[in-house]
DNA sequence: CCCAAGGGTTGATAAAGATCAATTTGTACT
DNA sequence: AGTACAAATTGATCTTTATCAACCCTTGGG
């Protein structure tokens, strides 16, 4: 792998606090892919032979139906996927493909799960990401269980401006309906829910979304203190 | 905490591989208490003083909103629960309550994480752990997501039916309407889907329910051979 | 043993969202 | 720039599920 990218990927929480040599160990054993957009990295059902990590680009975990597909989430740069599956040793219960050009990194799976045998500290942090990426999917469970698609997509826009700190101005990093897929709804739903909330202080226009009045949209979207913000 | 129970929480694999001093050590700061039905255990927001191990009876984990309740998972002897917000140190996302009378094991969280720190393999459990949670999480996500109500309950008596091997017996250890709550609609939905579902090969009389055509339910809840079974 | 209370069922209606179809808008490619 | 194609929007309708209401049935307490 290129020299370059390393001290990004190091500085993932996840590789952070482990043995140097240790991880260069792992690194060393790795490698680097491009892949183009609309690529399938991986299905449903197959064992994982490789923990991702996302170095450049866009990647969308999905799982599929007969009838449907369903986003589950949008991995930005930089950051590892499907550390579960690898833990476990199972078979994927998502897939993955590429929604723009992607940089990703493989790191061979039954190494890594020897390595964290053997490290202390990158167990610990491969602990913590699986308890951080839990707690998201009670999140995400909770807001589907118990918010209409509306709510949602006020909550999600409130999460999105606080996770940019703060930022009011917004720019989707992906097509309309693969939002509306992540939001477990259809496309025209959407529309229509992004109309919806223009009475609540929300403009879009095209894929950049501005909350013009903050309160407005907490006021209608309520997000809860402990599952959103 | 009485000796009669040790055996059968050490046996839990979260604490099976660990190193037996530590385990005394940590059994020995806990206690165990009993609480009648219907008691909060704790709400959501509380930051996490224990560890959660249920040794007999019933509990229900949910979340709730301004209006609806929604159950997140029903927790069976002997299991532990919570473990996430134990390892992240953040407050709760669920509430819990018991269903029926109950035997709780409170484990010190802070504790916990230290002895964590310094034991490999308990650290190693409590990783898998994690793991195993995170993809039950995916698995009822996506439930959610692309199936609707009927299926849903026929693919839950599916693997509740696989869970006790094989048995086609099954006996409900809640009210209809926690069910209800834990497949995401209201008991008159619940109703009908189980109306529904005679048409398919289930017998449902009070909380009994048996499963007396496998083929044909499978045919019509077309469970996935990875998120189900 | 009776009665009250709550769980469960059934029916009628309403609401949310999906689906289908027709445009419109945006965009990539020659 | 013009065309072709996909995304996005909008409207109409249908399906699923929630809500509301009435009633039945079980169960536990006096």
């Amino acid at each position: 792998m290129r020299a370059g990218e390393r001290p990004e990927i190091a500085k993932l929480p996840l590789f952070a606090e482990m043995n140097e040599q240790q991880r260069d160990r792992v690194f060393a054993a790795s490698h680097l892919q491009v892949f183009p957009p609309q690529l399938i990295l991986f299905d449903v059902g197959q064992k994982p032979d490789f923990l991702y990590v996302l170095v450049d680009g866009l990647i969308e975990l999905f799982t599929s139906n007969a009838d449907r597909d369903s986003t589950l989430a949008i991995v930005e740069p930089v950051s590892s996927f499907i550390l579960a599956a690898v833990i476990t040793d199972q078979p994927f219960l998502m897939a993955a493909r590429t929604l723009k050009p992607s940089r990703v990194m493989l790191i061979p799976a039954e190494l890594l799960r020897d390595v964290i045998k053997q490290d202390g500290a990158l167990m610990q942090q491969a602990m913590r990401e699986l308890a951080v990426g839990y707690r998201n999917m009670v999140r995400a469970l909770t807001d589907m269980k118990l918010r209409q698609s509306t709510e949602r997509l006020g909550n999600f826009l409130l999460r999105e401006s606080h996770k940019r700190n703060g930022e009011m101005d917004l720019q989707l990093r992906g097509e309309k309906k693969l939002l509306a897929s992540l939001l477990g709804m259809t496309p025209e739903a959407l529309s229509r829910a992004i109309s919806a909330l223009s009475k609540h202080g929300v403009v879009v226009e095209g894929s950049r979304i501005e909350i013009t009045d903050h309160d407005a949209l907490v006021k209608f979207a309520r997000p809860d203190p402990f599952q959103d913000v």
